[in-house]
DNA sequence: CACTATACGGAACGAGGGTTCCGTATGTCG
DNA sequence: CGACATACGGAACCCTCGTTCCGTATAGTG
C-alpha cells in the first residue's frame, strides 16, 4: 500500500536519515576503512560490526553486501589514486613520473590490503565501480604512453603488463614485512621496464 | 592385541597393501596431480574425491590430511625443479642460466598452479617437506650468487628479493592467459635484475 | 568356501562466514 | 506526550568445506 502522500512507486527518494542511523553508517565506514586496511577483504563482517560497536543486521541494514561496503572503501582510494596519476601526467619528466606512481602505488597497498584486493578482484562491478577503474586504467595508460613516448620506458609492453607486475608485486609485498625489501622490488621492476641497453 | 608374530610395538612396518588399496592410492594421487595443477589448492576434497571415483574416506584413509595430499603431489615437482636448478648451476653461462631458471619455473608454475600455492603457503612444514624446500633454496641461492659473481645480475638483491618477485609474477600470470604475456613479465624482471648501466 | 583383517563409501559433524529475520528500542513528528 | 515509522541487535539460517565415523564389502588366507 503506497500513502497518499507518497512518490510516484518506484523511484522515491529516501527520505533523510534518523540521526542515529546516520551516526552507525560512519562507525561502520570508519571501522570497515580500519579493518579493511590491516587484514584486506578476507575479514569477517562481524568483526567490522564488533570494532563499529554495532549488530551485524546494522551493517547490512546500509550496506546490503559485504562486496557493496568494501567497494565503499576502496572506491575513496581508488578515486585518490586517479588524482594522483593525473597530477603526475602533467609532471615535466614523463619517465619519473611513472616511476614515481608505481612506487607510491606499491607502497599504498602495503599499507591498505584492501586495495591488492581490489586489483586482484574481477567480475564483481557495478557501474560506478567499473567507471571509476575504466578512470584509473585510462589516467595510467597515459602516465605509461607518455614514458614510452619521451623513450623512458620500453616500447615492448602494454599497460596489463604493467599492471600485472605492479599487482604480484602489491600481493607479495606486505608478507615480506620491510619497506626496504619492497622498495628493492619496485626497483628491479621499474629498472625492467627501462628502454634496454642492447635487446 | 598384537598377533605373536608382529613386530616390536609401535614401530612395525606396514605390511603391503591390499590390491584395491593400493590401485585406490593410485587414483588419488592421478586425480589430485591434474586437479591440483589446474584448481590450486582451492580444490574441494570431495573433487577429487569424486574424480578418483572412490569416496571422501578413502582418500582420508591414505592421506589423513589435505595438506598432506597436497605436499605429496607438490614434492614431485619441487624436486624435478631442485634437479633443474642443480643442473643449470653448472652450465657456461650463470647469468643464462639464472634466467633460464626463472623463466622455466613461471612457464611450470603457469602449468601447475599448485606451484603457486605452495610458494605462498607459509609454515606447515613436516620434515621431509621443509628438507626439500631448503634445498630448492639453496640450490637457487647458487644459481643467483654464481650469475652475480659473473657480473651479470646486480648486487643489490638478494635471492629473497627474486623469490618475491618470482611469486608475485606466478600469482599473476595464469590470470592473464597467455604465453607471450607471462614472458613480457618475466623479460622485464630478467632485465631488472641485470647490472644496471647507470646507477 | 569360510573367515577375518582391511578397506570402502558416503552420511554426518563442526567450524567459519555471509545473509536474513524479527522482536524490541528509539528518533521524529503532530 | 503518543504514535508509529525507522532502526537496532544478534540469534538463526544456509552453504561450503575439512574431517570423522561406522555399517558394509571384499581381498587374502587356510
Amino acid at each position: 500500500m503506497t500513502s497518499v502522500t507518497a512518490p510516484p512507486d518506484g523511484m522515491r527518494a529516501h527520505r533523510p536519515l534518523r540521526a542515529d542511523a546516520r551516526r552507525n553508517v560512519d562507525r561502520v565506514l570508519r571501522a570497515a576503512e580500519e579493518v579493511f586496511a590491516t587484514e584486506g577483504l578476507a575479514v569477517p563482517i562481524d568483526e567490522i560490526a564488533r570494532r563499529a560497536g554495532v549488530g551485524v543486521g546494522t551493517v547490512y541494514r546500509h550496506f546490503p553486501t559485504k562486496q557493496v561496503l568494501f567497494h565503499a572503501v576502496v572506491m575513496v582510494r581508488l578515486d585518490a589514486l586517479v588524482g594522483r596519476a593525473k597530477e603526475l601526467s602533467r609532471a615535466a619528466d614523463p619517465g619519473a613520473a611513472l616511476f614515481t606512481f608505481v612506487s607510491e602505488l606499491v607502497d599504498l597497498a602495503v599499507q591498505k590490503r584492501d586495495l591488492t584486493d581490489e586489483m586482484a578482484q574481477e567480475g564483481f562491478e557495478d557501474e560506478v565501480h567499473a567507471a571509476v577503474k575504466a578512470e584509473l586504467q585510462s589516467a595510467f595508460d597515459v602516465l605509461l604512453h607518455r614514458a614510452q613516448e619521451a623513450g623512458e620506458v620500453r616500447d615492448d609492453i602494454c599497460s596489463a603488463d604493467v599492471t600485472a607486475l605492479l599487482m604480484g608485486t602489491c600481493m607479495v609485498a606486505d608478507r615480506h614485512a620491510g619497506r626496504e625489501a619492497t622498495s628493492r622490488l619496485v626497483g628491479v621492476i621499474c629498472d625492467g621496464m627501462r628502454v634496454q641497453p642492447h635487446p
